[in-house]
DNA sequence: CCGGTTATTATGTCTGCACATAATAATTTC
DNA sequence: GAAATTATTATGTGCAGACATAATAACCGG
């Protein structure tokens, strides 16, 4: 019953730390003995110590050794989707009704958090996402037109944020969540009082040279995100 | 200017993807192809990939070959870190006091909700965090004492989850985060108005046997949470 | 034409070996 | 004794070849 694959050496290695044979902090032997140990090449091992150290159980410095990791910084893997597949996948029918739109230049507080000129005409779209005809979401998004590689489609149908996926290339970004309490907007639109809490994701996406698009979208009372640890 | 390594060969891959090369949703050329290409054996093209496809850019299917994601799911990866080590990131000094601490049984909906009987004797306790000396958290957590090694310390300086990560064995668990409107008690601890738009994340954890843990943490207004993509 | 069996094929993983790299320990030099 | 140099060592990465596995495609009998 010795270990068939790295996945084994992986859950082996991590059933010591479990039981603390293996205490946080402590060095664990090195990759060539634990590989003689489980009868299995060094890079075996090294491929699951490796997922280990990703996945921040295993600390590995080279020369110093790999050592159980005293404070685990526990990485949690967060599922980024488009909405409506998020809506789909609680069994519910998506929809989405845009609300406005037009150009516009980006407001200061916006130009400063965000990194760009406030010169620069923008596309303002405000958009509605419907679960069920309930509203579920509310998304103010910013749209840099220079960087589109064709004008927006008019169809309503389905959301600017889906057809960008499909239509312009993959970029960096980055993405904050948070609370905040609904404006008199944002509550009048997602049919909740004023002052509801609301979970707030904010995202900026990035081509190597431009700005793409900064998106602000708040989601309907009762809404949560969750990952397994 | 040949790609030297497998992060090199993710580059070119990434490259090619944003510049449309490959489109998504396209098949890209297998292994054994790019491997010939770049120059390099076919283990380190597949390293490339592996990456490529557990951060959501590519999907994978054997004899199907390798595609580029067409609606990719984003997977943005979270530090979950001890509260301490968060507050002393942003530069200020962190403590925390024990509010409140008894022994109790579950409440009906926790009970149902994390999944333990009620009867189970736990051990309730409320703890705010603070940061240079500003409320900056409030914690509430229920412990179940059958799977602690040794009594808790009774020294306010570290906070419970600290003692925790490093005494007790490594466990699976699941986070949530959502967007709460401040209850009063939580408002006068947190010094905010009742009804300020709370984040919260709360937290199971488990040994392979039973419940460690469920904790529910109420950050103060103006805690974010931010990955890059 | 249908359903089941049998190739075929791209990815998944493993091995054994080699060398690169970074960090520490030992040594030498001034 | 301090500083610079040189081993030493554990991890990081690479290679070539092999077999495993899963999913598709081709085939074949009815």
């Amino acid at each position: 019953m010795s270990p068939r694959g790295w996945e084994d050496i992986r859950g082996e290695v991590l059933r010591r730390i479990r039981l603390r044979d293996w205490a946080p902090g402590a060095l664990i032997p090195g990759e060539a003995a634990l590989a003689a140990e489980f009868g299995v090449a060094r890079a075996t091992v090294n491929r699951a110590l490796r997922e280990l150290a990703q996945s921040g159980v295993l600390e590995r410095k080279r020369k110093a050794g790999t050592r159980v990791a005293a404070l685990p910084v526990r990485k949690a893997v967060l599922d980024i989707q488009v909405i409506r597949v998020g809506v789909e996948a609680a069994g519910k029918i998506y929809g989405c009704r845009v609300l406005s739109r037009r150009h516009a230049t980006l407001p200061d507080d916006l130009s400063h958090k965000i990194g760009v000129a406030t010169a620069l005409p923008m596309l303002w779209i405000e958009t509605l996402h419907l679960a069920d005809a309930a509203p579920f979401a509310h998304e103010i998004r910013w749209l840099n037109p220079a960087v589109l590689p064709m004008p927006l489609p008019d169809e309503p149908e389905i959301s600017v944020n889906e057809w960008l996926v499909k239509n312009v290339s993959y970029a960096t970004g980055d993405i904050e969540f948070s609370a905040k309490s609904a404006t008199a907007h944002e509550a009048s639109v997602l049919q909740v009082a004023t002052g509801s809490a609301l979970f707030v994701t904010e995202r900026r996406t990035w081509t190597a040279e431009a700005l793409i698009t900064w998106v602000r979208i708040a989601h309907a009372p009762g809404y949560h995100l969750n990952t397994a640890l």
